[in-house]
DNA sequence: CAGTAAATTGCAATCGATTGTACTTCGTCA
DNA sequence: TGACGAAGTACAATCGATTGCAATTTACTG
């Protein structure tokens, strides 16, 4: 058998050998430290490239006190059927690993559903991390406060809430569902329905964007056109045909999420009723899919993963703050 | 503002300072070493109970001059449109993700397309860790074969191929094949199509064991029936669409995974038939979101989960094997 | 009871980096 | 010319664990 060698990679050490000098202006050369040389800086760096040197990342931070981990969290709503196959999950994911890894960070997954997000601070998702990032706050603003108040940095994805003492990230909810349900008023809708778990704070505020466009138009709110409509394909699909199949009368709806709004198109057309002819359909956050379906989906834009790097970028900023 | 006090993790030293021994004993009374007195032993696991000691895994595998990391690579077809959000890959990453957790490794994610899996041998997914697991082949047998000459342990998920030299796990897809389309034919039905990438390795197993069944019951394979349907939902629906309105006649379809099957039912339905009692369906894998579907989707059965355990497992005996 | 093997434990090097401190050169100025 | 400060390097401790080897204690054997 060819066996290709194990090119073992080049320590510091030795790099400092070739160079003639000591691993400690190795080490100061490659950070760029104003205490060495500039031409023994140069030479080092010359012949890092040339012996393709790359920093052990492990060892420095074991030297540094550090993991180069950071965590995240998605606070999946349990009651709504969200889960983490959802496109608003995994583009978010894209953007923060990406990010990440610019930073030469690694990033640790919570793939378990958090009953109560507490219980993390005994576990590896805090343990091995130097900071979490959770997207969502689920019904729990609470315990994130309290987490907040620990030694371990957090930034979180959601939505401005009384007395927040953690770090938050977010998109402007109210403004995104009166957009939504101000462009469906100007088709010239009125009875609009809203579908998704209010109980959520985004969802919430995106709800009162919603009744506050209704307002203007001088349309009163209808309770029973708020809908908790999971966010599952699946289950949203039954939750919406059992909502058909009520006879309830509406002629658009505010989805919470554009696979939400997907599910609406599909089981409304199989109802035989048409979009948007009989019913209009707005979606939220724009992802990649809703492009692609026919007719292109209306839906409200979240640059999602521009959102991902702004959570990690903010993260970095406290870490660095900490130093 | 009230900070919680860093509990700072007790360190192995401080431990062996509190039973009066040295961090070497201590080292060796939590790996169950034999060269430590068994009183000692206890005594030493008790304190490390009641003053919740963890050993500091970043430490550890340092010193043992691993990474403690495991990359999976999700080899995503891209001209069939496979994506992660196919709850295959995400069962399997589940699977995979809790496998390596009992085992305190961590997780590495390959997030992008890789259109060449040889340029990872340069990437952080091979340099940062202990192996790599890779989820299907992709076209990529020959690659794969060069890498598994290399020093860095891999297993594969899929189909065995000739002159196949890396360790490969993965499910019987001809009997799987067979198995659909005998169910189908056992239906009455005759003119059954199979929809799915035959340049994929485990879809062609699953392709000569549809074609098999076909000949057990004299019925002769016709290629317009097999169309290369893309994996994700909506370009999948698309593709459906556009054989529907073809008029190529078929009263049933072997599908390559549920999200394409269940892609099939809804475009079938939209376009008016019925399933099954126009048109049947199989699909492949058995995912949880199958058994919610209505009617309760037919499937071939694969363990998902417990695939990724075995991949973990596997990858794990060759590491060890090594030492 | 001396002597040796076995059982335990201590000692110290090591993994690959970072960084404070000490030391060696210089150049400069009085 | 001798002293002094700055610049540039070298030295060595350190992060938290593992492990081969040395040292000590205990147990047996003749």
């Amino acid at each position: 058998m060819s066996q290709i060698k194990t090119k073992a990679p080049i320590t510091m050490q030795e790099l400092a050998d070739i160079a003639g000098v000591t691993r400690g202006t190795v080490s100061r050369a490659l950070s760029d430290s104003p205490r060495v040389n500039e031409k023994t800086k140069a030479r080092i760096l010359a012949l890092a490239k040339k012996h393709k040197y790359r920093v052990n990342q492990k060892a420095r931070n074991f030297r540094l006190r550090r993991s180069g981990v950071v965590s995240v969290v998605f606070m999946l709503d349990i009651k709504s059927e969200q889960h983490m196959s959802d496109p608003f999950f995994l583009e978010m994911l894209g953007g923060i690993a990406d990010c990440l890894a610019e930073h030469d960070l690694d990033l640790f997954l919570a793939h378990a559903p958090i009953a109560n997000i507490l219980e993390l601070q005994e576990s590896r998702i805090f343990l091995n991390s130097d900071g979490v990032i959770f997207v969502g706050q689920g019904e729990q603003h609470s315990q994130l406060n309290a987490i907040s108040r620990a030694e371990k940095p957090i930034v979180v994805w959601g939505a401005p809430m009384p007395r927040q003492s953690y770090c938050r990230v977010g998109g402007d909810n109210i403004t995104g569902g009166y957009l939504a349900t101000n462009h469906l008023l100007e088709l010239g809708r009125r009875r609009i329905a809203f579908f998704g778990n209010v109980n959520l704070p985004e969802i919430a505020l995106r709800y009162s964007g919603y009744k506050k466009a209704l307002k203007e138009h001088g349309v009163k709110p209808d309770r029973h056109l708020q809908i908790e409509v999971p966010f599952e394909m699946q289950h949203a699909r039954d939750s919406i045909e059992e909502l058909l199949a009520s006879h309830t009368s509406f002629d658009a709806a505010v989805c919470s999420s554009d696979v939400m709004a997907l599910s609406a198109i599909a089981t409304i057309n199989e109802f035989g009723l048409r979009v948007p002819d009989d019913i209009a359909i707005v979606g939220y956050d724009d992802i990649g899919l809703a492009r692609y379906s026919s007719p292109t989906l209306t839906t409200v834009r979240q640059n999602i993963r521009w959102a991902g790097r702004v959570l990690v970028e903010s993260l970095l900023s406290i870490l660095n703050g900490q130093n």
